[in-house]
DNA sequence: TGTACATCAGTGAACGCGCGTTCACTGATGTAC
DNA sequence: TGTACATCAGTGAACGCGCGTTCACTGATGTAC
């Protein structure tokens, strides 16, 4: 049936108890919240014994890289499919930024966990870096297509940085209750969340503004 | 000596422990992160038994409480000191935020803990609220000093999230090891976060550029 | 001023808890002949 | 195809730990007379 046995521990006991664990340490967080992701509790939402995950992972930081780890690749695809959609470059800009808070919102406990864990490293993971493709270079290519020099590359990065800072920053202030009169007012989350753009010079003002 | 006594809790035995467990707490907090901050713990710093605390608060909690309290009222002096010190409104802004992110650097675990606890009552603290003269307010009368017109209120407020929510991001991205080449093309970190600001809006241009 | 009493800040031992991790094991799966 | 063996994913009991909190207590301080 099949050639490579290697890199296929589909067919053991379980099934794939890893990709097992990371769903359900998913499923622990957004339950239970950051506080509550425990090897422990982890195991037992996936059915297994407390052992069980060392079969996995090395220890217990080793599965919350592997839970921020696809965190970052769910940031990544959001905001691809945000700049996708984007009917343009100056559009585009915008609507990462709406993306990526809006994934935020969403999953706020592995928002936190994806931020945590590159604390404790001091290093944004790989995923986001800025050779590659990653979710900071869609932003930073985005912003050169939108007009930024291209040749300067310090300010491109600082650019780059600014808006991401910037959609951090959001993110985390726009779970506070204090905002929410400031969201109706606005007419909505999004809303809100566009309207903190345009004055970051994130989102270009709507037409007979 | 004294008439009253009520309000004054000074003389008891240890002098005054709810002050002593509030710097210890402090202290564990910057010698050893916010994870490490336990009621045992801070007693033990204070140098009195696990159980003493609780002559002086309610919980755990309470004793965070105390502790970001104080976190708030330190950044609030900060922001102040940094406001009264710049040359024009213009200026002040920019300056509000270079206080703002140098106070999150300077104070990373009791950063983290004045918005955690935060967090935890899906509430920023009275301290920083909209009416009265506390941080939020100094960035809202600063922005209405640069020549926001005061009578948009909403667009203020929005200027004014926005702002808060840049020095939010700033402030918790700084740390990361990726904007070290930064830090250092810009000729330092306090640079750095000048020309961070200047892309969000938040910093005049210096003169000739 | 001196004494008896009330107050209450701090002690230290104990509680039950959930945690991360280790260990010897067992039993299902895959492999060689 | 059948059997013997090796591999290794998962078990369940146990470990030591630090935690938050409670409790009966003690002893210093403040107060009334």
């Amino acid at each position: 049936m099949r050639e490579s046995q290697a890199a296929d521990a589909r067919r053991y006991h379980h099934g794939d108890l890893r990709r097992a664990l990371i769903d359900a340490a998913s499923r622990v967080l957004e339950a239970e919240g950051p506080s509550a992701l425990s090897l422990r509790a982890v195991a037992r939402e996936a059915g297994v014994s407390p052992a069980a995950p060392y079969h996995h992972f090395k220890d217990k930081g080793e599965l919350l890289e592997a839970v921020a780890h696809e965190g970052w690749d769910l940031l990544d695809a959001a905001l691809a499919k945000a700049k996708a959609e984007a009917s343009s470059p100056a559009q585009a800009i915008s609507e990462l930024g709406v993306a990526y808070v809006c994934f935020a919102r969403n999953n706020p406990a592995l928002y936190r966990v994806m931020y945590d864990t590159a604390r404790d490293r001091e290093d944004l993971p790989d995923q986001m870096k800025i050779e590659g493709d990653g979710a900071y270079c869609k932003v930073r290519d985005t912003l050169i297509e939108a007009g930024a020099d291209p040749k300067d590359t310090l300010d491109i990065e600082l650019a780059t940085t600014a808006a991401w800072c910037s959609g951090h920053g959001l993110a985390e202030m726009a779970g506070f209750k204090q905002f929410a009169h400031l969201k109706e007012a606005c007419g909505g989350e999004v809303e809100f969340f566009r309207a903190v753009f345009q004055h970051m010079g994130l989102a270009p003002r709507p037409p007979g503004d």
